[in-house]
DNA sequence: ATTTAAATTTGTAATGATTACAATTTAATA
DNA sequence: TATTAAATTGTAATCATTACAAATTTAAAT
């Protein structure tokens, strides 16, 4: 077995686990969300996978991510309208958008101390925090 | 002079302030977002200032917001994709959109003592907060 | 192993919000 | 008043997402 079946092999229990079944084309789309940083949107995942699976279809990577979000494996950012990017790193984190280069940056946040978490008997399910601005590197450019 | 028209040349000045020409138009849509709290978006929009303004265009409404967006007295509001809205509230203030009734509600923050604040050499210019969850309300109800 | 049924994937068409653009109208200037 | 610039309008184009039915693959039953 080689080291990248074998990889395979962890996000397929990853999937089943979550009630996901593991079909080839889900593997391989979470396992490129895995493994990349860089929050990419559907269509940078469609070129990106179809190089390995030619057969694929758009409406797959639409279908797969819909049920990886209703699992919860996999996080919807929404920063800019009309740009859906998507996270498999469902911790909790803050995202940096750089209005210069369009790169999106994690970086660490810790709510607990904050007062924000009393919103007085309403139920909070998701919290989410971006910042906008110019990064580090595009601000060296300049 | 109304109360009504006095309002208005209020909204007037505020527009010039900002280098923003204050045509009946900008005015309406100006004024109607100072006014509601629900966060609309552009249909809601158009549908509740062509009642004023029979002639009224989506485009202008389209036009306009991006120019308020532009000078910096609306902000853009993207929590679900596909469903962009708008605040003429710009303090710094967070959202709690609920997943039952699709309310927007404003709440307090204070980033000040944050050491979120501190992301090492980047340049932040927005920070933008949103909740998602059950409204009081929603909760209530059930 | 074959057949049957269910699940998944695929391709195409429909939807709907946003943008582009040219024509019309309105406001400002000479 | 005539000329020019700015703003508004209506229509068409764009593009991401969704709907849907056909084709393929997988699982279950015989
Ligand atoms: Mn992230
Ligand atoms: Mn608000
Ligand atoms: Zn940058
Ligand atoms: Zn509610």
């Amino acid at each position: 077995m080689t080291l990248k079946e074998y990889k395979e092999q962890d996000i397929a229990d990853y999937l089943k686990k979550y009630g996901i079944k593991p079909s080839y084309q889900r593997i391989k789309i979470f396992e490129y969300l895995r493994k990349t940083k860089s929050h990419p949107n559907v269509d940078v995942i469609f070129k990106e996978i179809v190089k390995v699976i030619p057969t694929l279809s758009k409406t797959t990577v639409y279908n797969t991510l819909s049920s990886f979000i209703e699992k919860g494996i996999v996080a919807v950012i929404t920063i800019e309208e009309n740009e859906t990017r998507y996270d498999a790193d469902t911790s909790m984190h803050g995202h940096f958008k750089c209005k210069s280069c369009g790169k999106i940056y994690d970086f660490d946040i810790n709510f607990s101390r904050d007062d924000i978490d009393d919103l007085g008997g309403f139920e909070v399910d998701e919290k989410h925090l971006y910042f906008k601005g110019n990064c580090k590197n595009c601000l060296k450019n300049k």
